[in-house]
RNA sequence: CGCGGGAUGGAGCAGUUCGGUAGCUCGUUGGGCUCAUAACCCAAAGGUCAUAGGUUCAAAUCCUGUUCCCGCAA
């Protein structure tokens, strides 16, 4: 059985495990991603993580700017299954219907909650205990297929999103390859999504990034540690942009002006909050390296920081 | 060549405008104080000032080229 054709679909980072783990167990044919994008300061031409990848073990690459349009090349492969993860594209209803087997999605999150793009950094930043990975039947709407499998895992008061990222990706590889020979066999199960629980993970904009003091510490501490580490939450000093890593929550009352620096502590800066206060503790300010705060403290004078306030313009 | 910021002991910075002794806050090492300490006191080590060339009696500083890092925009 292990024969079938199979193409995948995918781009980041987080869908390379998955990748990896069907091309050591299957016979991947090709491999579909984003198209090649100029990134960075001087417009170099880069790879994604997956068509890296697929470099290495030769597999054929396809990479339509537009697959609504462009999904003849993918369909006149005749693929048995396709598996998408993270692909970063709507997948066209010609596509949906070619493999026998169905269109699969490996998704980073317990549906129906957190459908869309940005799951992972919106399980944090909202605050959740727990999420995981759904892998599903694929349909025309975004993350509404029926269910076949889900896991999940505990999030921690700590938890970067960064972290959760690498485990998530992990338990998508491994659940994948414990759940396809059941869909290959016909023997898997098939849920509909509750619509009534359903939420959306919006992608993260950059109005997202911007840290809003005046709401509850809780929240920016979520915005924070959601954000870290990329794209990175971000605030303003002295009408410079400064990304806020990582942060741990204080317990200071003072202070009057929402975003005003209160306090300097060893290893980091309070900031008044709605309700309390919250301590960043690594940063990069405009034009330097992220940093920890204990040791951008070092070089400068703390007496003229208490009392600034960020976010300020 | 999209716009802008940056490179100075192990870390974070000042010094560059107006050329003239390598400075600050930490860290490290050694010693002291202390019941004790991440606290305090004393001392020491540690820098081709990113790199190449130019101007000059003299360059971290002025001029020119190069490399690398970062923010924005895409």
């Amino acid at each position: 059985m292990n024969d079938i054709k199979v193409i995948f679909m995918g781009t980041p980072d987080f869908s390379v495990p998955i990748l990896q783990s069907l091309v050591d167990n299957y016979n991947v044919i090709a491999v579909v991603t984003q198209p090649d994008k100029e990134i960075g300061r001087h417009k170099e031409l880069s790879f994604s993580p997956i068509k890296k990848l697929a470099l290495n073990y030769n597999i054929k690459v396809i990479q339509p700017v537009r697959v609504r349009k462009e999904y003849e090349s993918i369909t006149a492969l005749n693929p048995d299954i396709i598996i998408t993860c993270a692909y970063g594209q709507i997948i066209p209803k010609e596509l949906l219907d070619c493999p026998p087997l169905g269109c699969i999605n490996v998704h980073a999150s317990l549906l129906p909650k957190l459908r869309g793009g940005a799951p992972i950094h919106r399980a944090i930043m909202d605050g959740l205990s727990e999420t995981g990975i759904t892998i599903m039947y694929m349909d025309e709407h975004m993350d509404t297929g029926d269910m076949i499998e889900n896991n999940s895992i505990e999030i921690t008061n700590t938890m970067t999103t960064g972290e959760l990222h690498d485990k998530l990706s992990t338990m998508g590889a491994e659940l994948l390859i414990k759940t396809l020979p059941s869909i290959i066999d016909g023997t898997n199960k098939r849920v509909k999504q509750n619509e009534e629980e359903a939420t959306l993970a919006k992608l993260i904009k950059r109005e997202d990034e911007l840290i809003d003091f005046s709401k509850e510490t809780k929240i920016v501490y979520n915005q924070i540690r959601g954000l870290n580490p990329f794209p990175g939450a971000y605030t303003t000093i002295d009408n410079k942009v400064m990304k806020v890593y990582s942060s741990r929550i204080g317990n200071s009352n003072k202070g009057i002006n929402i975003g005003e620096i209160i306090s300097i502590y060893n290893d980091g800066i309070g900031i008044k909050t709605l309700d309390g206060e919250i301590i960043l503790t690594i940063i990069k300010p405009e034009g330097k390296k992220q940093i920890l705060v204990k040791d951008y403290l070092n070089g400068i004078d703390k007496n003229k920081l208490i009392g600034k306030i960020l976010g300020s313009e």
